[in-house]
RNA sequence: GCGAGGAUGGCGGAAUUGGCAGACGCGCUGGAUUUAGGAUCCAGUCCCGUAAGGGAUGAGGGUUCAAAUCCCUCUCCUCGCACCA
């Protein structure tokens, strides 16, 4: 008989319930922040997304019980494309839709047996907690980190509005894959350039974060050392910057290459013949995207105008080339041909002289032979000065000789651009910004916060631009510097804006008159265990919440520099080996499987596929493993409910001390699994200690106390199942804050141990042996073993290899 | 192109980090029990071989008493960045 999972869930979920059992506890010492990644409520939850939530509920639950006060909130990134695109599709309002699905969900989790403190829960699309978001918006805009300027920018024609770089996938927008556009607009930025020394660098400062994801942010941010140089323009009172990693081949420049954005482009052309080509080159390529830039031939159109080395004095001519980046360094390369690929192909083309400054050694280039640029180090060669140095040294040399001679110098540059975050939408939290025609742009007043979000909006449909735009009552303000009418700012926040400090409201989620106290923030972070699908975060989440950290705490506002100490990135859930998405109709619904199988199966399922880090594939397969392993546990549990032992009982035969180093190994062993999230493994110990309970040939005490070990060790994988059976065992019942077992050292293992005897490193025998045998006595005891000796008939024992306690290597 | 990770039975996956390869589960085979079973229980299950024994961790080589694990070459897969000067 299976057990009846509806009626023990729903016992123990309401008992647990009525006496909020996950109610945050806070001795001093004890803190231990355990954190999920919240959700978007963009629907009911699939078991796709539980496998987040199950993982860290474990996980979780593990830490109460081994003395920790666990901090383990949840809430709901409710602002923001995901909930606002499926709102619009359902035709509802977003704030209808989305308390609509916040509710699902909750119950969902709830219905999992996921052990959260919600009391703590907090919802971004409600005033008492946007109010906060708008008051994080000030703070950067006081600390000169958010600004507001014109760019190209990346537009979604079909969300209709601008994105951050981040959200941009191969030119395709990172909700509804529409590809993407650039426009010149004027929008708001967070100046995370600025930390992005310190975001990379700290990274090294964070060993409980995996590796995989500190490169992803370390590339992302990719931060490059070399040198700016000034190149002045000949014959106009024209110069700019540019950035060069290989100044050692700096006498090797023939030509200038300038991205078609860049403003200064009109100067160079004017008085020139060609100017109208030039034009031309430019609409034609700032339509083009990236993608299409990156992948056409390299070309470019002569400005008429040409620069002047700072070393060598030479005049080079000024190109316009697209595959020039605008948004990084200063929009202006020196171009190399002998040296860069790049630089190379483009004076092939153009019959641009191709100057050779470094040779490899043991070989020497000819411009007319190459086929490609020769990239590596090596002598400098026709660099004046320098001639004969070795190139990597010259590196140096030449950033001295310029900074001393040229203008310029030493200089970094980072691949992050700043992050863009007002979005054209309805809904987000508005930016408090109100421009006044006397005053210019004027932050809310704190007093004034929130900037309501308006309800009774008609059309939230995006067109291009912010559907506030056209709502009066929220865009008619007064200047709060001089009181006369003025008009607020239409665009709303990014929603990784809301979710770069959620985790900060959850430890002070009703204070009214700070985003956190500070008393509450330095009794709880950092974060020390951070949980969820971390690879779609890498580049961006996972950098925001760091860079907002790193601002509150050079603010004085909170203590630490790092939000998270730990971070465990989740392999994703499959089904039919794809990712489960309404769109592929591949998802198992949460409710109706706990209403089928149970929450505990679902549980189970989920962790018994994998390793929580790999992706694992939801299987038919995996819900009969787990299905049978909780109803044989059932089983046995109430089939011998009298002979359940809760203290360690006596050990009185040799199969009682064989069950019992099965037990206490079996408490280590899920232990130590627990702890390193190796759930998979545990759950195979338990399955180990089931069969030999179930086929243990005499019942005894230490059999009744092996049964009750098993519900303890149960619990936090299968928490509504264990509880039941632990009030079936006459105790408790609620297993939530009772201490782990300890295993006991005296049986960890038995008096004999088995030797594996290998013969030139073949297993050919192993005996059993007393713990206590030196090397000499196995070596003894191996020779008079028969299978052994047969071997060593053969030949001379040449020597011995005693790994103690595992085995006996004989070389003849 | 650059960077990161991976490849182990029919399947999902174990292997204390150089020490018994295949734990545990699924599936399969046989038996028991049952009116019946897609339920339950017991036993078996990498390959070749009756056996003794031999062979096996993507392919090939190397180091070692000993290699899934370390080193070299190659093949294939997954992910991240992708003209970053």
């Amino acid at each position: 008989m299976e057990y009846d999972h509806r009626r023990i869930e729903a016992r123990w979920q309401a008992y647990w319930r009525e006496n909020n059992v996950f109610r945050t506890a806070s001795r001093p010492g004890r803190k231990y922040y355990a954190l999920e990644m919240f959700a978007y409520p963009s629907g009911d939850l699939h078991l796709g997304h539980c496998k987040n939530y199950v993982i860290g509920d474990i996980y979780a639950r593990f830490k109460r019980r081994t003395g920790h006060d666990v901090l383990h909130p949840f809430g709901w990134d409710a602002f923001g494309l995901p909930a606002e695109n499926r709102a619009i599709k359902m035709g509802i309002h977003p704030e209808i839709s989305t308390t609509e699905n916040i509710n699902l969900s909750r119950e969902s989790l709830q219905r999992l047996g996921i052990s959260y403190d919600w009391e703590r829960e907090i919802i971004t699309c409600m005033p008492d907690y946007y109010c906060w978001t708008q008051w994080m918006f000030l703070l950067l805009f006081k600390r000169n980190l958010a600004y507001k300027k014109e760019a190209y920018v990346n537009w979604c024609p079909s969300c209709q509005t601008v994105l951050a770089n981040e959200q941009v996938i191969d030119d395709h927008c990172y909700r509804c894959d529409t590809a993407v556009v650039k426009r010149k607009l004027n929008q708001w930025f967070f100046k995370i350039t600025e930390y992005a020394d310190r975001l990379s660098s700290d990274l090294d400062t964070l060993p409980g974060w995996p590796d995989n994801i500190k490169t992803i942010q370390k590339n992302w941010i990719g931060r490059s050392q070399g040198c700016n140089v000034i190149f002045k323009v000949a014959g106009r009172e024209l110069s700019f910057d540019v950035f060069t990693t290989r100044p050692d081949t700096i006498y090797g420049v023939t030509f200038m290459s300038i991205a078609p954005e860049h403003a200064m482009i009109e100067e160079l052309i004017s008085g020139y013949p060609g100017a109208d080509s030039v034009r031309a080159y430019v609409r034609d390529s700032t339509k083009r995207t990236a993608v299409e830039r990156a992948e056409k031939e390299k070309d470019g159109v002569f400005t008429g105008s040409y620069a002047v080395n700072p070393v060598n004095g030479e005049k080079i001519p000024i190109y316009v080339a697209d595959y020039v980046l605008f948004e990084y360094g200063s929009g202006v390369v020196m171009g190399v041909p002998a040296h860069d690929q790049r630089d190379f192909q483009f004076a092939r083309k153009y019959g641009i002289p191709i100057r050779i400054v470094i040779q490899p050694t043991g070989q020497t280039l000819a411009p007319a032979s190459m086929t490609q640029a020769y990239e590596d180090h090596g002598v400098m060669v026709n660099s004046g000065p320098f001639n004969g140095m070795d190139s990597i040294r010259g590196i140096a040399a030449v950033i001295e000789h310029i900074a001393a001679n040229a203008g310029g110098g030493p200089a970094v540059n980072y691949r992050i651009r700043d992050w863009l975050i007002s979005r054209q939408r309805f809904w987000g939290a508005p930016i408090p910004i109100i421009y006044c025609d006397q005053c210019g742009m004027q932050p809310v007043p704190e007093k004034d916060l929130p900037v309501m979000l308006p309800r009774d909006i008609k059309d939230f449909v995006p067109k291009g631009k912010s559907p506030l735009a056209g709502v009066d009552s929220f865009i008619n303000a007064v200047c709060p510097s001089c009181g006369a009418p003025a008009q607020r700012d239409p665009d709303t926040m990014d929603t990784f804006v809301c979710s770069s400090w959620y985790f900060l409201r959850y430890l002070d989620p009703r204070n009214e008159s700070c985003f956190c106290g500070k008393d509450k923030s330095d009794q709880w972070l950092p974060i020390d265990m951070y949980i969820g699908g971390t690879s779609e975060h890498a580049t961006g989440h996972l950098i925001y919440f760091r860079f907002f950290t790193k601002v509150l705490y050079d603010a004085g506002l909170i203590a630490v520099n790092e939000p998270a100490q730990n971070l465990f990135n989740l392999g994703m859930l499959m089904k039919d080996g794809e990712k489960m998405s309404s769109s592929r109709g591949n998802l198992v619904p949460v409710r109706q499987f706990i209403d089928d199988h149970g929450a505990d199966v679902a549980r189970i399922t989920i962790v018994t596929a994998a390793p929580p880090e790999r992706e694992s594939e939801w299987t038919q397969e995996g819900v009969i493993g787990s299905e049978r392993l909780l109803s044989r546990i059932y089983r046995l549990i109430t089939e011998h409910r009298e002979k359940i032992v809760k203290v360690k009982p006596a050990v009185e035969s040799a199969e009682d001390e064989k069950l019992m180093i099965k037990i206490n190994q079996t408490i280590h062993k899920v232990g130590a699994d627990l702890d390193a999230f190796k759930f998979n493994t545990a759950i195979a110990a338990l399955w180990e200690l089931l069969n030999e309970l179930y086929t243990a040939p005499v019942k005894s005490e230490v059999f009744g106390y092996g049964l009750f070990v098993l519900v303890d060790l149960l619990s936090p994988f299968a928490p509504h199942l264990a509880d039941e059976l632990h009030a079936i065992a006459g105790a408790d019942g609620n297993l939530t804050n009772i201490p782990w077992p300890g295993s006991d050292p005296k049986y960890l293992r038995g008096r004999t141990i088995t030797i594996v005897i290998q013969v030139n490193g073949k297993v050919r025998s192993r005996l059993e042996i007393d713990g206590s045998f030196t090397e000499k006595q196995v070596v003894d005891r191996a020779l008079k073993d028969d299978k052994i000796s047969r071997y060593v008939q053969k030949g001379k024992i040449q020597k011995t290899v005693y790994v103690p306690e595992k085995l006996l290597n004989i070389v003849i």
